[in-house]
RNA sequence: GCGGGUGUAGCUCAGUUGGUUAGAGCGCCAGUUUGUGGCACUGGAGGUCGCCGGUUCGAAACCGGUCACUCGCCCCA
């Protein structure tokens, strides 16, 4: 590494990839915000048992793709690769139980040691929501409604599909595995090999390998639906009622799992194809049985998060914020006026850029390119009458006006078509 | 972690069977225009050909390694 190139699976936000962020940000604090739910944020790294005690300590994520370090002071702390655990965790650390239901929204980093590829990166960026407290279906509905309509206002929901499907309550999921397990078993010897490793640490992963072989069983296997008890039936059963009555359209997909046991009933996942093999672009369930996993009581909770690098991709471009407005000096004796007078105006609300640097022909030219709409001159004629030079980059026009009314004027030239 | 593809200027890319000072377009800078942009013309800067090593009289090209990106697998909290 001779070049100094930024980490393996990071990237600089230039502006126009910020812009692209910051609006799927905003677009999702908006469209959240009318469920009630609203903005915090946890903090980047936490001690490692946050994320290591609802995974297992020896699971290949905790072991293999936490970015986990000791500080100075020998604290076992990561950076967080996701941050339900982080939020659930901050509703313990501040007795907040007692404050239930919340309705919690966050955006920011987080930090995954995994081989990168487009839509994967091991630092990337995610919003999501958390609505702790009900265990009713109703709050599912609402959940995935709130991310329907994030997606739908983003511009992004017709180039999707939600995936829908119960996993049922902890009773159901145990005999369903069980039920899954020895089938497969019999099975064994034609599974692939990454299937017969998952048939010892999460056989439930099996359901969605893509190796045909292994789909050709699958078409035999124990179905999941059919080991929902009647609790979990009428879950799903309200869950999707409801999104039906709000218009929220879903495919069901028996093979939509999650493979921690602290999820139940709901998982859910908007899934693209304009992405290639990274397709989800939204994803979450139900969970709970993490707080308690987590030490805490016992406290339910379903939720989403959604990768902004994807979400961007497909939402396409966005507009960076850049002042349409521009001051400009013809020489060094009227810099500093022209430096006074762009200080009054943006006090006026105006977003005046300023360049310092370089003859009149040239910063027009600048100004011209970075589609600055008006540019105000002031030279040494100008500054004697107390006046200003107004020109209109896209008309070519210019007025010589008096300082005094120089904020007026500009405020109706930008107010013009 | 595993397999495939790619890597030449800020960007998009040429570069013949290995041959002498590595090119184009766009962009950037400057001039034609010393107080007025877009167009045009002229000129200029910018590259140890991702990096390291090897083969060879000679390597951007061939070989090995490595780094990064990319496609798929794995994983997906």
């Amino acid at each position: 590494m001779s070049k100094l190139q930024p980490v393996r699976g990071t990237a600089d936000l230039l502006p126009d990839v910020m812009a692209q962020h910051r609006l799927v940000i905003d677009t999702a604090r908006q469209a959240t915000a009318r469920y009630g739910f609203q903005e915090m944020a946890t903090p980047i790294f936490e001690f490692s048992e946050v994320f290591s005690r609802p995974l297992g300590e020896s699971s290949d994520i905790v072991t293999k793709e936490n970015y986990s370090f000791a500080d100075r002071g020998g604290e076992q702390l990561t950076l967080r690769p996701e941050n339900t655990a982080g939020v659930v965790r901050a509703m313990i650390s501040g007795g907040l139980t007692q404050s239930l239901p919340l309705k919690y929204f966050y955006a920011g980093p987080m930090f995954r040691y995994e081989r990168p590829q487009k839509g994967r990166m091991r630092q990337f960026h995610q919003v999501g929501i958390e609505y702790l407290g009900p265990n009713d279906a109703l709050a599912d509905a609402e959940v995935i409604s709130a991310g329907a309509r994030f997606l739908a206002q983003l511009g992004v929901l017709p180039h999707c599909v939600l995936h829908l499907n119960s996993l049922g309550d902890a009773e159901s999921r145990a005999a369903y595995r069980a039920a899954l397990v020895s089938f497969l078993q019999t099975h064994e010897s034609a599974l692939s090999d990454d299937s017969k490793r998952r048939l010892v640490v999460n056989p439930l992963r099996i359901l969605d390998s893509k190796d045909t072989g292994d789909r050709d069983i699958l078409q035999t296997a124990p179905k999941l639906q059919d080991y929902l008890n009647a609790v979990s039936k009428a879950h799903f059963q309200t869950l999707t009622t409801a999104l039906d009555a709000a218009g929220v359209t879903w495919v069901f997909d028996p093979l939509l799992v999650r493979g921690l046991d602290y999820y139940c009933h709901t998982a859910f996942e908007f899934v693209t194809d304009a992405l290639g093999t990274q397709g989800t672009v939204l994803g979450g369930g139900r969970y709970d049985g993490l707080s308690e996993m987590l030490g805490g009581p016992a406290v339910a909770g379903v939720g989403w998060a959604a990768g902004i690098e994807r979400l961007a991709m497909l939402a396409g471009d966005a507009a960076v914020v850049v002042p349409k407005v521009a001051m400009l000096s013809t020489d060094p004796e009227t810099d500093l006026a022209a430096f006074q007078l762009a200080e009054t105006l943006r006090d006026t609300g105006v977003d005046i850029e300023f360049p310092t640097a370089g003859a009149i022909g040239k910063k027009l030219k600048k100004a011209a390119r970075s589609n600055i709409r008006l540019a105000i001159i002031l030279g040494g004629d100008e500054l004697a009458k107390n006046t200003v030079q107004l020109r209109d980059l896209t008309t070519g026009t210019q007025a010589e006006i008096a300082m005094a009314d120089l904020a007026d004027a500009v405020a109706a030239a930008l107010l013009a078509p």
